[in-house]
RNA sequence: GGGAGUGUACCCAAGUGGCCAAAGGGGACGGGCUGUAAACCCGUUGGCGUUCGCCUUCGAUGGUUCGAAUCCAUCCGCUCCCA
């Protein structure tokens, strides 16, 4: 039910492509994932979505058990078709929360106590807890509960997150009770590398049918996540899929893949999207600009999308002005659109073992790290 | 004709003797955003010089004062009420 099959290898690097089977579809690696955090693509329709040739989407534990809770999706079958989107799912753990609403939680070794960012009740959230409810959402991939530490950080800081990443993905994978899920566990260890090393050897123990990479791009700068990736991924179980959490621009999607990695979610193209900045292959665009209000062209001469062929820049711009929701709807889908469009062509380059030309085509994914 | 108000920067609007180049909001301009507390956040917004300073500015003109957006006189514009 659950597979993943290695294609291509690119001979200048750790990239990959492959075909990862799940109960809903198959997603094609290296993939790229729009982050649907409350069961919804920000600002677009599953149709738009599926309009862009993304394969899977991202949704939240924790945002969905706070509202609508796990029981209400569940009543109405499932994430699947509570948001009417058929294709696979993953469901982050609520791990990233313990980071980002870091002021609102307590961490011990159980779990994270949450103060509910929408009410202010306490929500507590256990590697047991965590599962259960995502045993509910009914994601074709589930994540394990880890801590996710902001860099920079002490060692001691990185070291306990990642002793603690390591007894709740055991918790984690114990806890899971639905065959037609797969349970993805996740790596810490922060920029140091034999940590990193030593987690991914704990967690591959335990034994997982694909490997994520969480705690980066939190607080590190490109050159030093890259570095990082360059002397980790490939460390990874080579017969799973690799995820690396939360990334990212461009060029880190490109470093990543040259890394090993198969999948990413990020959400820069969406919230970028809303918040009028446009990715293209050569710069980026404010939307806001002056200097587009009488500009006729789309935003990207070359891009495929909806967006591209159907409306100008000075348009664009002027929804954006005038606050109009239809701006960060066509931002989102020109910006997924090229996130996904550029993610086919690295398999594509990949497969015809000539990864180096999306330097060339895509030079926005040029990377100042070694 | 009589009476009462009012005029501040691109717009609205505070300020009623010095701490005022002038609050706040809007608009405009620029920047940021990496497992989403984000259709959000930050900065700039009279001129000239890189601290800090100088110059011009609160309807107009003239005056009082060491000092005026603030007080006085006159004028101009606008609003409302009574005839």
């Amino acid at each position: 039910m659950f597979e993943f099959k290695k294609s291509a290898q690119d001979p200048n690097s750790y990239a990959r492509t492959g075909v990862l089977s799940t109960p809903h579809g198959q997603v094609r690696t290296p993939a790229f994932m729009p982050v649907g955090t409350a069961g919804s693509v920000k600002g677009i329709t599953p149709d738009q979505l599926g309009a862009t040739d993304t394969d899977i989407m991202l949704c939240n534990t924790y945002h969905l058990a706070l509202r609508p809770t796990a029981d209400v999706v569940a009543e109405f079958g499932g994430l699947h078709s509570f948001i009417g989107w058929n294709g696979p799912i993953l469901t982050d753990s609520g791990g990233f929360q313990v980071f980002s609403l870091a002021e609102l939680n307590h961490i011990d070794d159980d779990g994270v106590a949450f103060k509910s960012h929408i009410d202010g009740s306490l929500i507590t959230l256990t590697p047991e807890h965590s599962i259960e409810i995502q045993n509910k959402l009914g994601a074709d991939i589930i994540m394990a509960f880890d801590q996710c530490p902001p860099l920079p950080g002490t060692p001691e800081d990185i070291k306990a997150a990642v002793e603690r990443t390591i007894r709740w993905a055991k918790r984690s994978k114990t806890a899971h009770n639905r065959t037609d899920q797969a349970l993805f566990g996740i790596v810490q260890g922060g920029l140091d590398v034999n940590l990193r090393r030593h987690c991914i050897d704990a967690i591959a123990e335990i034994g997982f049918p694909g490997y994520a990479l969480g705690g980066l791009s939190v607080g590190e700068t490109h050159e030093e996540m890259v570095t990082c990736l360059n002397q980790v991924t490939h460390h990874m179980p080579e017969d799973k899929p690799r995820y690396l959490m939360g990334v990212g621009m461009p060029r880190d999607l490109v470093a990543g893949i040259r890394s090993g990695i198969d999948m990413f979610d990020c959400v820069l193209p969406t919230r970028n999207g809303r918040n009028a900045y446009a990715f293209t292959p050569t710069r980026s665009l404010k939307l806001r600009n002056a200097g587009h209000a009488l500009s006729h062209a789309p935003i990207d001469e070359t891009c495929d999308c909806y967006t591209c062929r159907n409306f100008t820049l000075g348009y664009i711009r002027h929804l954006f002005m005038a606050k109009e929701m239809l701006g960060p709807t066509l931002a989102s889908i020109h910006n997924i659109r090229f996130f996904q469009k550029m993610m086919a062509r690295i398999r594509d380059l990949i497969a015809q073992g000539n990864l180096e030309r999306i330097y060339e085509e895509y030079p926005v994914t040029k990377t100042t790290a070694k």
